[in-house]
DNA sequence: TGATCTCTGCATCAG
DNA sequence: GCAGAGATCA
């Protein structure tokens, strides 16, 4: 997509695109379907106003979904009109972050506050689980019950007043305590960093319109999965004549389950009187093959605005649906055709896309791929920086800006060992509660804790005194904000290899981080343990490095770096140059396109994924919006897989086909399944539990899949069913791979062209081939060569 | 105190 | 299948 040097910003844009842009005032609405061509009115309109000096750049703000999608939008600004990098773009946290950074003291915050991640977060729920001797309950559960009240604005309080069963007791005793103690510690969690702003705008008018009035154009982009607070900041900054554009999509929300609203667009109109709503229905990303098998599965929910998403792109490559025998299959099958596809030179690589409902199935796509040697990359899952060994080194760096920052400090006391364990610090823990002191302050003053032996004391003294140096030695490291014009030799003085010099010599960034893990001993422990394991833990924190080397060299902060570390999305991973095949989830996915689309897991429990606790239909309808996002990521090609068996948790499952399979018109797709009536059959009994209370869950037999051959009965009867005929069946083998001849052995299911379905009942050499007896539905049994017979294995069947 | 081992419980989606 | 808790021993 080519943004063209235009003097005309209108050129190109379809009617209701302009309209869209050309309206600069008041509150907008714009209804735009997936892939209508949304992120192009973002920034002609933004480009509009800046060109005709409505505002100056930096008094327009856009507040996107990932900080990627803000820095290509400022990037495609600026390729139109001067001034675009000034624009002031982020997401909903990254951009507050900036407002705390400034006022966050007014708050009773330090200044260089920590942000809590939510393993952070889970990590002090518990403490203080434990603290009121409440440890029946997870901290998960409460954690994610506080973040949910957060983000519609309850506080404690007004809680605690409604809560009347044991575990809303538990959240409402726990909720004050943990704000109380992220304050304490000086840090904030994710929701703070809305909610916050949220208060100091609603306490402090001032601030308020120190913001306010700066961003006098704002912009919002996928408004279905905004919040009530985020909603509410909205709401404070556009102030009283809000010039608001928000751009959403209802059939494209899938963010409910974190507190997202889709009645912040519903509702926009009353919210914001004088709203102009605009719609963008012309898709330009899809074929309509794909678009009609979108639209006829969203369709289908319940609450929804009708509309006509429609696109100029007739014809096309049909969708197609495969059944596979197991999991393993299933990866099998995708890298199969990204193989023939890449192979023949009609897709590259970075044209196909394997989208995946849970992170769990990214493991076996990954080891296929890398087992064929297909180049490729995660952009989901567990990331760089929730890895342990750089947890640990941002612990001991968080902890050097923020000597408040408990969570951190009780993470790296003990790695490694340093004579301080869960006695001293328990010890130190009532010293300072005593004394009112952070637990780093107790530890300064170790000498004067009661029943501390001398090792510790001696231990604590060490320890406080090397975070000073490396307190000191940081200041050093970094420019100072106002007068940084010097320091360019950031990247360069990388020549001393010597790893024990002392903090003095290190003076860049990542030369002082190197030497805070060196000099703890961080780096010494794992060079120990000299295991394969221990290696991958020395070369990521090498990457740790060199990363910090890259950000100094930008004049960035330490800070700076950590806050983006923890406020850095999935997408934000995205590698658009690098020629790999992507795997994501489909969360992941959103915002981005791709020709290619292997959409993945289509079973009943995988995808749509059912809850214990709520199983209802609003669930489901979200669960179809999710499949709704992952099909129109396609241009061209669209490809559904699904497994019989899946491993899960380590257990063979038996998986039945998402109901929204059967929710596909049969013009719509091809279905290269093995056995369709079979998936027809088990996928309305999926269908139907699916609206059966949670309980009541059918499918969870647990077998091994070796013993799947000995399930005959049950084929003979699907195949003896007279709608199928048998006819049906074969023509679904729309191409046989005339690649290796499928090795089989006594008891596998077989299909032959012409006798239908079989089980192997002998197999034996027969000169340069197997000769195979196979008995056939009916009875017949049969010899076949099996180099001539064609037989396709049946390897999986309900 | 700390290393090692066993076992249990648990398992979405994410900034 | 895995991480974290708890038990056990040096």
């Amino acid at each position: 997509m080519n943004i063209q040097f235009s003097t005309d910003l209108f050129a190109g844009l379809n009617d209701a695109q302009k309209e869209a842009v050309a309206c600069t005032e008041g509150p907008v609405l714009l209804l735009a379907g997936a892939g209508s061509g949304k992120t192009r009115v973002l920034t002609h309109r933004i480009a509009h106003i800046v060109k005709e000096k409505l505002a100056q750049p930096w008094q327009v703000l856009a507040v996107t979904f990932t900080n990627k999608a803000a820095g290509e939008l400022k990037g495609r600004v600026s390729q139109i009109t001067e001034g675009g990098d000034k624009v002031v773009a982020g997401t909903f946290h990254s951009t507050m972050l900036r407002v705390l950074r400034r006022d966050a003291e007014t708050l009773g915050y330090p200044r260089d506050f920590s942000i809590f991640d939510s393993d952070d977060s889970k990590r002090l729920v518990k403490q203080i689980l434990k603290d009121h001797g409440e440890e029946g309950f997870r901290p998960r559960t409460i954690h994610s019950a506080i973040s949910k009240l957060k983000n519609d604005l309850i506080d404690p309080d007004t809680y605690s007043k409604s809560a009347k069963m044991p575990l809303e007791r538990a959240i409402a005793g726990v909720y004050p305590e943990y704000q109380r103690r992220l304050k304490v510690l000086g840090g904030m969690d994710f929701d703070d960093l809305i909610i916050l702003p949220i208060r100091l705008f609603r306490e402090y008018p001032a601030i308020l319109n120190t913001w306010s009035s700066r961003w006098r154009y704002i912009h919002v982009d996928e408004m279905q999965d905004t919040n009530l607070a985020q909603f509410e900041l909205l709401r404070l900054l556009a102030g009283p004549k809000p010039n608001l554009f928000a751009v959403g999509d209802d059939d494209q929300s899938i963010y409910g389950w974190r507190g997202a609203r889709v009645d912040n667009i519903f509702q926009f109109s009353d919210n914001f009187p004088g709203t102009q709503v605009f719609r963008l229905e012309q898709n330009y990303r899809s074929t309509q093959h794909i678009l009609d098998l979108a639209n006829a599965v969203v369709s289908k929910s319940n609450q929804r605005e009708a509309k006509n998403l429609w696109t100029a792109r007739k014809g096309g490559i049909l969708p197609q649906i495969h059944g596979l025998a197991t999991d393993i299959d299933e990866a099998r099958e995708v890298m199969d055709r990204i193989g023939r596809a890449t192979l023949s030179g009609k897709l590259a690589f970075k044209d196909i896309a394997i989208l995946y409902r849970t992170n769990a199935q990214s493991r076996l796509f990954e080891d296929a791929l890398r087992a064929a040697r297909y180049p490729y990359q995660i952009l989901s899952g567990v990331g760089f920086y929730s890895r342990k060994e750089i947890r640990d080194a941002v612990a001991y760096f968080r902890l050097c800006l923020n000597p408040l920052d408990e969570l951190s400090l009780r993470r790296i006391i003990t790695e490694p060992p340093r004579g301080i364990g869960a006695t001293t610090l328990q010890k130190l823990q009532a010293f300072a509660n005593e004394h009112d002191l952070a637990l780093s302050e107790a530890m300064v003053k170790a000498d004067r804790v009661g029943g501390l032996g001398t090792r510790a004391v001696n231990a604590c003294r060490i320890f406080t005194q090397q975070l000073a140096t490396w307190k000191a030695a940081l200041l050093k490291t970094q420019p100072a904000r106002s007068d940084d014009n010097g320091e360019k030799s950031a990247t360069e003085s990388k020549t001393e290899s010597e790893p024990n010099t002392s903090s003095e010599k290190k003076s860049t960034l990542e030369g002082w981080a190197e030497n805070v893990l060196e000099e703890s001993g961080y780096l010494g422990r794992l060079r120990d343990e000299k295991d394969f394991e221990a290696q991958g833990r020395l070369d990521n924190l090498d990457s740790l490095f060199s990363s910090l080397a890259e950000h100094a060299a930008l004049n960035g902060t330490l800070q700076e770096y950590l806050e983006q570390a923890a406020l850095a999305s999935d997408q934000d991973k995205y590698d658009p140059g690098a020629d790999s095949v992507r795997l994501m989830t489909i969360h992941a996915a959103k915002g981005l396109e791709f020709p290619c689309v292997f959409v993945t897991g289509l079973e009943d429990n995988t995808f749509p994924l059912r809850s214990m606790e709520d199983a209802d239909s609003h669930d489901l309808d979200e669960e179809r919006r999710l499949f709704y996002v992952a099909v129109t990521r396609a241009h061209d090609e669209l490809i559904l897989t699904y497994a019989h068996t899946r491993r899960v948790w380590g257990q063979f499952t038996e998986m039945g086909p998402s109901p929204f399979l059967l929710d596909i018109p049969k013009e719509s797709v091809e279905w290269a399944s093995l056995h369709p009536t079979a998936t027809m059959k088990t996928g309305l009994q999926a269908a139907r539990s699916f609206q059966q209370p949670a309980g009541s869950r059918v499918g969870q037999m647990v077998r091994p899949v070796r013993q799947k051959s000995a399930d005959l009965p049950k084929l003979g009867k699907a195949s003896a069913t007279p709608e199928n005929g048998g006819s049906s069946a074969s023509a679904q083998i729309s191409h046989t791979n005339d690649e290796d001849i499928p090795a089989l052995r006594a008891g596998d299911l077989v299909k032959h062209d012409e006798f239908g379905q079989g089980i192997v009942v002998k197999v034996e050499p027969y000169k340069d081939s197997v000769r195979v007896e196979v008995e056939f539905d009916g009875g017949k049994t049969k010899k076949l060569i099996q180099k001539f017979a064609r037989l396709q294995p049946v390897k999986d069947f309900d």
